[in-house]
DNA sequence: AAATTATCCGAACGACCGTTCGTTAATTTA
DNA sequence: TAAATTAACGAACGGTCGTTCGGATAATTT
């Protein structure tokens, strides 16, 4: 592939197929989105679609699979890499907003719940949430007991986890980059809150 | 209406059918849900369901507006009352989490974002979030200001306003009852997270 | 007891749904 | 170039969708 196909984001095949479906599911929902429509969005046929994917759950699934597996691929090395807990926490936000708002509409998909799927798939997609969420759990835990000495019980760690969780995830709910900043800006605002609260000091 | 009426929640009318379908409707999504499935659950035959509203997306603005009327009937007077800022913020996250986890359901479609509707119902929704949002702004702001001396601006305050819906509207991605306790530990540790930080002391 | 109103229903309508089929065009391989 | 593989298509299928309509039953008022 072209270096020019790179940067313009010119993708083919399957994946513009998830690209385009992601932007017209997020705005429609899974249900409200017809195969009609996403012929039409992609520039193909509603028969030709069935070339990429075996149905409509399949191409569901192939969304929130690519979304999950670069997430991890993003933030999987931190614990390896040698990094400070506060680094490893700062890390983690910082990537996981920056995908998120490069990746809005997929996103959207991917936090959207739980959706009725074949069971290899929903099991496959589970066991990613789970290894992402226990990356985070983990980065969490770690900042948590270098910071106070003392060692915090899994139930208090998860829940700061999902409270984290909450703050990053809810982006979608107002960001738009002329209002908001960049990534980087939410990012830091976000890992600020966290740590020192709404208005604590550096 | 009866005590024993209120006590065991046996709506009738409208209030139950809007109860009943906002929780088949927080499962399977807006277009996921027929209304021959609604029929169902409610007891009612098809037909019998346009008694109560005119057609399905009236449905849906009724549960909103419902919705967003009793959150701020909850805390529509904490502006009023006699009291301190940091009570003001402890209030407004203890009412708001409460009713969350009353009406699990109904919030999950009240925070699935904005449902193509028409234009005067959409209207009125999003008076009212804004109604609300204002009141959580100023809640926040207030606080912020009472706590480090100085005036925050108002995007930095509209900022940590929506990092605070996201740790309580996230809610509904990961909490049950068994596991994560009572809707007053949530608040707890929601307003000690957003004021002090994941491991800040009292 | 009659009249009026509020609830509720079965049956049907046209529109749209996801999916399949047989076939053709384009590209790659031999 | 010929064969094989990939990519794309129009047309059609059975089913489900939201909604409507005329009429039945139950509740309330007169």
């Amino acid at each position: 592939m072209s270096d020019q196909a790179v940067i313009n984001k010119r993708l083919t095949g399957l994946d513009e197929i998830l690209d385009k479906s992601a932007q017209l599911m997020a705005h429609l929902g899974y249900h409200g989105t017809s195969m009609r429509g996403l012929a039409q969005v992609t520039g193909r046929s509603l028969s030709g679609l069935y070339h990429y994917f075996s149905n409509k759950e399949e191409l569901l699934f192939l969304i929130n699979q690519r979304g999950f597996t670069s997430l991890l691929a993003m933030s999987g090395d931190l614990l390896q890499r040698d990094l400070t807990p506060q680094e490893r926490l700062s890390g983690l936000i910082h990537n996981h907003v920056t995908y998120f708002i490069d990746h809005l509409s997929e996103m959207r998909i991917m936090t959207s719940g739980t959706m009725e799927m074949n069971e290899q798939r929903s099991q496959t997609l589970w066991k990613l949430k789970q290894e992402y969420t226990r990356l985070a759990q983990n980065i969490v835990g770690d900042y948590m007991d270098s910071q106070s000495g003392t060692n915090h019980s899994a139930q208090s760690i998860n829940r700061k986890t999902y409270l984290l969780y909450g703050m990053m995830n809810w982006i979608f709910g107002w960001y738009s980059a002329k209002n908001h900043g960049t990534a980087k800006d939410i990012a830091k605002d976000i890992f600020h809150t966290f740590t020192k609260g709404c208005c604590g000091t550096e």
